[in-house]
DNA sequence: TTGAAAGCGCTAACAG
DNA sequence: CTGTTAGCGCTTTCAA
């Protein structure tokens, strides 16, 4: 690849003037002509900057991380959307990572912009991170910020605004007659959890329905957990009629169990689930769900960490635009009647 | 951060010697204390080498780029864990874009090396990208593999053994019995959807089953598409009794056309899914699927590109262990009896 | 056994 | 309006 100063050469200028003209600098005064010169040689001789170059000198490489749990699951590729767009509209590029190798101990973090590699992160924790570790681990440090996730001890987050979301899945219930709502939520540890939670108990109080502890599980969002969870909420007795699952993929599999116990979806349970991901329509029944922002959690995460990177100061924001959309699909109807 | 010259200096040694101790330069013969010494530096003051400093005197950024077109499907873990495995192993980073921005006229794949941010690519093709836009974007440039597809023009490829995926789904019916047997496949310019239906051929030619053109769809292999083809498959007579759909993600689709049709699976129609994905569990029924060693693809297309960078000659490899394995679910089972 | 020094490609302060 | 120059952090040749 061409070098700034084989354009200069080719133009018959100085490097600096070149690397002022290719780079636009506005305090820079040229004759039409030198600029000229220089734009073309660099358009002749197909001229990048070298990235390694301009990072070492700047001592920024213009890179951002964004670390997650799973990449298996198709929302994932939302966020993931997000994240480059913004990146991309500010010349950044992203890298992904795991953040299962993120444990308590690991130093990835750290060495990752530590070597220069990138310049910051967007970290959505696993669950398994608990709060103390996590704090430990990116103790006040400004190069991250939290996706989907926030702790106490610490700002810089981005989160979605998981009460409206659960309320929302919630009242549809409700809108349909249900009064025996039974929820499938996150690990407790969780404080997503804990705000779906929340959403889904504050519908139940604002349409005067008892909250019964016997109809919610905290198991987890996989699918394997939900249709555990699924399944021993159909053993309480009453049983509730319709239940919100905090997570789609979560409700996936606990459509499998209900298919296992021969319930009938929605005849016997109705079903709704918090996200929205293509594979919701095609399950049987598909799926009725709580479409989330989670394209605009990304765009906003890059815009906090790059705000973040020049220095202002850390913010906590709730992503509410656009709302939570209930998708209605056939897992959900009126109870049936009461015998 | 940490630089060389301040362990340098910490340790009482010049650069040069710092650096070849914590290189490990086996060359280099120090008396013990000396090397503790720059040892213990780098430790005390945390020290990683800096990225930009290193790729810049080097000309290498120990980065490699996966290219691959959709996000969302969870196939793509599996793909991706591959490379992320193989690169770590070698201390390279890998950074993830989408080949949807990889147009024919797009200059993105040459601004990434030109700027020297990866060293090289693994590229998997969207179906979009014909052959000879292909060839021109990659010519016979060695920094590139082409993963799960190649081009006749061009080496440097790791593709799986879609034939042999193919026709060992398409035995799997042969053998509950059916003698008709479709096939949903991708679309004909894609040489990933001529090998897989070469199986195809194969299985039903080695049954002594009459291939039917009637029975063959070329639509792609979204959950779109693969539905469209099903409902038009349907409509056939006679018509088939079992189906190959040669991507899990269409099988998905195939699926829904079914149960809006109100035909049952696998009492009236059975199913196979050519790739295996979490998914597939979840489905009504569950899919019976092959799973193909994607995990491996991702492996041995690093380790391919890798080796291509340090000068041996590209070659067209084709993964075949572990080999294609029949995941027997629920979607699959005699063809019913005939009237 | 160790050190000095050059130079990778770039930007920016400063000088003309 | 344009050029000279220092230096970012690193590896490596060469000399001591």
């Amino acid at each position: 690849m061409a070098t700034l100063s084989q354009i200069a050469r080719l133009a018959g200028v100085s490097v600096s003037v070149a690397s002022r003209v290719l780079n636009g600098d506005p305090k820079l005064r040229t004759r039409p002509d030198t600029r000229d010169r220089v734009l073309k040689a660099a358009k002749d001789l197909n001229y990048t900057a070298n990235y390694a170059g301009r990072a070492l000198r700047l001592a920024r490489s213009k890179a951002l991380a964004l670390i997650i749990p799973a990449v298996s699951s198709p929302l994932f590729a939302d966020l993931l959307s997000g994240a480059t767009e913004a990146a991309e509209a500010q010349e950044y590029t992203l890298l992904i990572g795991r953040s299962d190798r993120i444990t308590a101990g690991s130093d990835t973090l750290r060495r990752l912009v530590g070597e220069g590699r990138v310049d910051g992160f967007l970290l959505q924790r696993s669950d398994d991170l608990s709060d103390q570790a996590l704090e430990n681990l990116v103790a006040n440090d400004a190069r991250i910020v939290l996706v989907t996730s926030r702790t106490p001890g610490r700002r810089g987050s981005v989160i979605l605004d998981d009460v409206a979301g659960a309320r929302l899945a919630t009242e549809h219930l409700v809108s349909l007659g249900h009064t025996r709502i039974g929820l499938i939520g996150g690990v407790p540890s969780s404080d997503i959890a804990r705000r779906r939670e929340q959403g889904y108990a504050l519908a139940l109080h604002e349409a005067n329905l008892r909250r019964r502890e016997a109809w919610v599980r905290r198991l987890g969002y996989s699918p394997e957990m939900a249709a555990a969870a699924m399944e021993s909420l159909m053993a309480t007795d009453p049983r509730p009629t319709g239940v919100v699952v905090a997570n789609v993929n979560g409700a996936i599999g606990a459509l499998t169990a209900l298919r296992r116990l021969g319930i009938d979806v929605p005849g016997e349970m109705s079903v709704v689930a918090y996200h929205d991901e293509w594979v919701a329509e095609h399950t049987w029944p598909p799926l009725t769900t709580v479409k989330m922002p989670y394209y605009q959690v990304g765009v906003q995460a890059v815009q906090s960490l790059l705000s973040q990177l020049s220095g202002s100061p850390p913010q906590d924001v709730v992503v509410r635009d656009p709302a939570p959309l209930l998708v209605q699909r056939m897992s959900t109807a009126p109870p049936p009647p009461r015998p």
